[in-house]
DNA sequence: TTGATCACTAACAATTTTGTTAGTTATTGT
DNA sequence: ACAATAACTAACAAAATTGTTAGTGATCAA
């Protein structure tokens, strides 16, 4: 009976119709693990060096370290970064590091800047240059 | 008073970071764009000619009919699309066609669906050229 | 006259995402 | 001894997104 329950849960509609997408096309999997909160800025950033939990935390000044923290694993997951722990560092030191999957992101993710710019309602408040 | 609360709601800490994120880079407000479920497969799907309201729904058949009208609608808000009434037909026909904007966003959008497919965990359901 | 199609809308409920608060471990600087 | 730094985690609350239900009006076909 309980089970019944929980198996709602993980069967919402909300849920299968995410997995219907997933399988309609690969697109629908790409968006999802680019579209969080602050994921894709995390990306960009890793890309430009920022590449310490702290660093981030610096150019993303009002996240919280639990959401930054969050965001970073939800990527790891999506292997679009790894973790790597920076030898000889006290406090143990934690690089972030795009992988093939991410580095391959990047342009990408410089292409929909660029057509954001291109069609933006108003004021571009950063440069009309391609990059962020 | 009230005046107050309603401001509360509209400065919750989520819409400030949405609106940070806006002013750092137009990537972000670029994927909020795109980003909610059903979206960037409508797209796709209006770009291949299925561009009534029903044409989606036979393509999209777990979307109930007003989901996909309000993804239909944010969509023409962020002017990837327009409606346009098809004239002599009872009941009056309306068809959905992508602006430039939206035009120029499919080859993002197949580029991100190849990426998707490169680095898919498993078992690709659909064929490994490129369109969805 | 009953039902079907087309293209929606409004109100509400379910679910998911995002943010907050309060911790943790280990080390260095004052 | 005390604060600061680095890099987190867990539990919970707030807010946003997504899905459901029940409607609308006009026209045609049986």
């Amino acid at each position: 009976m309980i089970n019944v329950l929980i198996m709602r849960k993980e069967q919402s509609s909300n849920a299968i119709n995410e997995q219907f997408l997933f399988e309609v096309c690969e697109l629908n999997s790409a968006i999802s693990m680019i579209s969080g909160r602050w994921k894709s800025q995390i990306v960009y950033s890793i890309s430009q060096g920022n590449n310490r939990f702290h660093l981030l935390q610096k150019e993303l000044p009002n996240i919280s370290e639990a959401v930054l923290a969050r965001q970073l694993k939800e990527l790891e997951t999506h292997a679009i970064l790894v973790k790597q722990e920076i030898p000889n560092t006290t406090p143990i030191g934690v690089a972030y590091k795009l992988t093939n999957k991410g580095a391959d992101l990047v342009p990408i993710l410089e292409q929909l800047c660029d057509w954001g710019k291109a069609y933006a309602a108003g004021k571009a408040i950063t440069s009309p240059t391609s990059p962020c």
